[in-house]
DNA sequence: CCTTGTATTATTGTATACAATTGATTCGGC
DNA sequence: GCCGAATCAATTGTATACAATAATACAAGG
């Protein structure tokens, strides 16, 4: 069933690998707020290792800009900020239209298929409204757009965004209103995909992104502008 | 003359960012071949550090993507394929269209003369065919574009791409037809930012990433598609 | 009372020691 | 001679010891 063929930085059976998901979970999660400081002894007794791991995770954390090292000082969580979730969603909007043109010519027969099992899934969680459901089949659903396109780094760097925006978009789908909207928006994406239609899909996919955008304007969830 | 106020994950003043630079830039120019196994021990001895650091740069260089860690095994210096950088190329020609858009309405009347000057000045050392000076004038032109956006995310993402492609990059400007071409596009976008003018701002600098692109292939330097 | 310098302490930075894993080599059996 | 298991060497993974740095508390002097 090989489910972590190409774990990335991941890695889930080393200590640093884990100690790294964790803390990445954590911060998305909010247990770490904002401005906190992580000091290595403490999250190493919480994790039960030795600071070494936790250091390497740091330095990786560092990277992905979720915490910032201070020399001789400090490890402290880095905030996203509003205009860092608007900046997002629209880069990811315009990359997700890109996605979405390049999956016309790369998505394989398997991949095709997920995505109308997704598609069928989603429509019938939402009637009953399943939010978690629905919350995983939104992710697997954009993922998938993502594999398709066929191109490594295009794939690596939405999902990143993709994950980056975590806390907010847990939110997002628990709303009455934008949860099938949202699914109509996949199907016709699904669909421009499937008639080989690249501009339609490219269209398609960046206004499905500024509709979820415009959804958390108009929930308050961010604010707009600064 | 504060050179490294936002030195973010390099800091080069502790080993182990002087360590992840340094590999960093070895790998890039090509002293580390794609394939090779590097090992903490000869790297530290190399470095006159000792391991701790090495392991520390290797984490960091794993999330960039230069190498490849295996469990227990080793770390290999990973290669930029030829669809890797044309990835790349089509990605930063929509961004950093999105950045010039955002430059016209956040640029800083400091970033606009650095870049009048930055113009300026590659006029002159292409004309003298001063290599080493156009190849850096180009590259800081880019960062400032990146940096006039005022997005923070944007400008990271952008600045990684810049670097991931530097190799290729180096060698597409000492071409005598390409440097004089790419001064006058740059002037352009110069122009449609100081005239307030988004659309164009962003078609232009659109353009002139996908002309860098077709330079690259019409030399060679990659190979067109698959 | 405030400022400044110093001693103390806590925390990070680095080096090294030890454990676990991998890959190769050797040796025995057939 | 070939295959496989045991052994050994080399390398990474982790823990810990030590060094350097920065924050804090506190006392002396103004």
């Amino acid at each position: 069933m090989e489910e972590d063929v190409k774990e990335g930085a991941s890695d889930k059976y080393s200590l640093r690998g884990r100690v790294f998901s964790r803390l990445r979970e954590d911060i998305l999660n909010g247990k770490y707020e904002e401005g906190i400081e992580l000091r290595e002894i403490a999250i190493g007794e919480e994790l039960g290792v030795s600071r070494t791991p936790v250091r390497e995770a740091f330095r990786q954390l560092e990277l992905e800009g979720l915490i910032r090292i201070i020399p001789n000082k400090g490890a402290y969580v880095v905030g996203i900020s509003d205009k860092d979730v608007r900046d997002i969603y629209i880069l990811r909007s315009r990359l997700e239209g890109l996605a979405a043109r390049w999956a016309v010519d790369h998505i394989t027969q398997e991949q095709m298929e997920e995505m109308e099992e997704n598609v069928y899934l989603a429509k019938f969680h939402t009637e009953k409204g399943h939010l978690e459901q629905m919350f995983e089949l939104d992710n697997r659903f954009h993922e998938l757009l993502y594999e398709a396109s066929g191109s490594k780094i295009l794939e690596h760097q939405l999902k990143d965004y993709h994950q980056y925006v975590l806390r907010i978009r847990k939110k997002t789908l628990s709303s009455a209103k934008r949860g099938p909207q949202s699914n109509l928006e996949h199907e016709a994406i699904l669909e421009a995909i499937k008639n080989r239609n690249p501009d339609d899909a490219e269209r398609l996919a960046n206004e499905h992104m500024i509709n979820a955008y415009k959804n958390m304007l108009d929930k308050g969830l961010i604010k707009p502008e600064e």
